[in-house]
DNA sequence: CATGAATGAGAATTCATTCAT
DNA sequence: TATGAATGAATTCTCATTCAT
């Protein structure tokens, strides 16, 4: 899956972005300095410099790391040949897994995403885009068949979306309910909503 | 509704406050600087320390603003004698009002709170707790009564709220769809779910 | 003595002057705000413009105050016809008492008379030297008839100032010593030394 | 005596302190600025705080050079074993000798020590005690062995030091005193009194 | 007399980044 | 690769003083 050979460039490089990461959630990114990561990643400023050249560069990396990760993870079950239904069920849960797995980084997401560079905020937002396209397309596939009782799948897609993306604010891995749990939860309300009919 | 009469002073700091808001929401609370908001404001830097003391006090006052207007909004129908179905529908409409009107102050709110002092930050999560409380107490009682279908209201209210909030990345007041259509859309999907049946 | 009948504005001088005196010697001078002062004597900024022109002038004020009143009391000795020995007694006493009385005054003086302005710091400086003049001439008077065994009477005059200004920095009023019990065995010391002969 | 190699980094700050006493004499604490500082040292206001972390660590470091090695220099002293009269006279010329050496510092300890930080602010103090310590032990030593006519050692510690460390608000390096002349005319003061009997 | 608003200059400090070694 | 020194620009905040009302 992952390179099982990696130089010892590319473990000093994801040693400083995980402690940059670490940081970020912590304080903030402009209330991080280079030093605090340098520091954390047991490096010198100078350094770091060699693995990253900018604090921007930082950021987006760890913009990418993930949200390529969670695309690619989609994209794999986009291209299965499933019913509308499985289809829908394997991509949330594959979402709410990517939550799980990189709580961290979509936290950063989504408060730092504006202190991208221009281009790479292009990028970025590019590549959310056609992560949330997977959805869109899944849900449209569905209400066409008449499978979904939906009016608009991009504004559904939102509402699915939405709905798990919060659990980055208020979901403790060590909590009570396992993932797997929530997950059943989650999609008994997408699927048939909350009233008692 | 609101006070004709303010006096002076009051006014110079609800344009500072409205000056700041715009700027955070454009470039974020650590890239805009104090100079911006003041000239933003038309007032000098040492002036804008006679109306806020400190930069922080600017974004508590931002959260504060908008946080307890929404809770008295909420309280209003919380003590209304409705049904658990027709409570959570008009709580849940006046939540989109809200997210309607302070959009910028939500946006502010979920990226920047953790800049605010300790004290502050105390101060702000418990009117948010506050605030979800009432959505958890409205589920709960239907839950109970048997109206709503649910395990949890605590989670199911996490839901309802992340699916909702999650409008402010993408809602646009001008764009084709008007608020009440969405609230409408977004009741059915919480009440019926997304599935044919 | 001073006057009895003082007008209201006089009063209300005083009060901001024993304010800053205070605020001065707890923080220093630079590290007193005139909000601070203000605040202490129960005024406004504004308000306190009208008594005092400047935070420079109600540190020279309280130069004046002390060290006027002190020359003053000296100088009525000075005049006094008495032996040299008696002379430099009463002079001494004169001089712990108003270390006594003006303790604070005099802490400021030595910390913080260089923040006068060049015109006020002569004035202070001049009126300095004139009461430590006193002290010059009533030991010079002495040594000429022989009643002092000194060779230099400015030396030994810093000698006795010094040895009691420093005072100070460590007297109590409310310790177990005092003040007449201190100014008796400063003046044995001062007379024959602290060696068993 | 002194390490003949020092690193660079030690020279350099070396230099800002010096610099810094300096101006501290010349204007005080809080009308010097680090610009001031970085200026005089030959330096940029961001480099200087590569080797100091804040003005307030200026004034400390300064306090510090001074009273620590006036302290070694008494502490030797106080370990030989003299005879009371023999080690006060010791003492009182190698004190004689720092304020010769360390005039500036010492004008500026007395002056500003109340700048320090809480935590330096005890160090410095408990520093001040336990020199101040020394002589009155030497003092209590004489006063037991009936060397010494004195009925407090501590009020007699604090008069001999008064007198000679008033010297720093008069004494010139270049004046036409050398330095053993008024140690010597000092010590006879402190021995006998200024009384010819 | 008194006030509160406003000013403008200056202060300490932080920090991303560069670069000689 | 790695370092520590250095830079320079930016930033928050303070404060004495003025002045219209």
């Amino acid at each position: 899956m992952t390179n099982v050979v990696q130089s010892k460039s590319t473990d000093r490089k994801v040693e400083i972005l995980d402690a940059a990461l670490t940081l970020f959630v912590k304080k903030g990114f402009h209330r991080t300095s280079i030093q605090d990561i340098a520091d954390a990643a047991g490096i010198t400023k100078g350094g770091l410099y060699h693995y990253l050249k900018s604090k921007e560069e930082i950021l987006f990396s760890l913009h990418e790391r993930f949200i390529s990760e969670g695309f690619e993870k989609l994209k794999l079950i986009e291209e299965e040949s499933l019913l509308p239904e499985e289809k829908l069920v394997k991509l949330l849960e594959a979402h709410l897994e990517i939550i799980h797995d990189y709580k961290d980084a979509i936290t950063i997401f989504y408060k730092e995403y504006n202190n991208l560079s221009p281009e790479n905020y292009k990028i970025v937002l590019k590549k959310r885009d056609d992560y949330e396209d997977i959805f869109v397309n899944a849900l449209e596939e569905g209400r066409i068949n008449g499978v979904f009782n939906i009016e608009n799948s991009r504004i559904t897609s939102f509402f699915i979306l939405g709905a798990s993306n919060f659990m980055y604010h208020w979901y403790n891995p060590n909590g009570e309910k396992p993932l797997d749990e929530l997950a059943r939860i989650y999609l008994n309300m997408i699927k048939h909503g909350i009233l008692n009919e």
